[in-house]
DNA sequence: TGAAATGTGTAGTAAATAGGACACATGACA
DNA sequence: TGTCATGTGTCCTATTTACTACACATTTCA
């Protein structure tokens, strides 16, 4: 399991190599926190930005906000309202999926969009 | 939509006709929080508690800690956990669930149950 | 070669979270 | 009627969360 802070290092160094404006600072400005906070969220000097941080660093940095939220130990607040609104419902079914392999996942997921409810 | 405290209180009250120790100093006591407490909690004279707080108090009432986590805002850890091994997959199972049905929410959950994957 | 940009160390902070301590008025009831 | 239990008001606090501000040494490159 990687950390949140070497996965945004690495993915930001790679885009530095074809583009320079991926600098520490830049993106730190642009998605508007101190250079120094995002340089301490690299080296995991400190704990995971917030839901709100860790989606616009996403959005930069062209990284799936799920898994980033996932790696920063958060569930996107979208999900958990979901849940929220029918507790026991979503409670039983991921429970129940927690061992079944992906494909099965999938192939659930692939029976509800073509939607024969 | 109802809030955490008054389903709280409403309970505990309900409980409390066939069973004098379902007091609020008693509850309180065998949960281990300060009766003051619960007493701002139930008149939502304070946030809901901690999700470990929650579930003591939903063993003690008798009621689904699910339902009073969602109550109270949250989703429980352990829900959670599952999710954020495999974000992207949830996220998208879901999101996609979000506006489907109960009934065939749980046609799902049986047919996984009954395991033909 | 010197100005600008870069990454990082140190220090501090506002707000939220999750309660505890104690006193007090009221009510039950033996 | 005195005692115990009950619910609540007021005040206080430790910890965590999510950052900012500023200074500084190093690197880059025009």
């Amino acid at each position: 399991m990687t950390h949140f802070g070497s996965a945004i290092r690495n993915r930001r160094e790679h885009l530095r190599q074809k583009d320079r404006r991926y600098s520490l600072r830049q993106v730190a400005l642009r998605i508007g926190i101190e250079p120094a906070y995002l340089s301490k969220i690299e080296r995991c000097d400190v704990a995971p930005p917030s839901e709100a941080t860790t989606i616009r660093l996403a959005r930069e940095l062209g990284e799936d906000p799920d898994v980033l939220l996932a790696l920063a130990g958060k569930v996107s607040s979208d999900l958990q309202e979901i849940i929220r609104k029918r507790p026991r419902l979503f409670a039983e079914l991921i429970r129940q999926l927690k061992e079944v392999p992906d494909h099965a996942i999938l192939r659930v997921v692939r029976e509800v969009r073509d939607g024969e409810w």
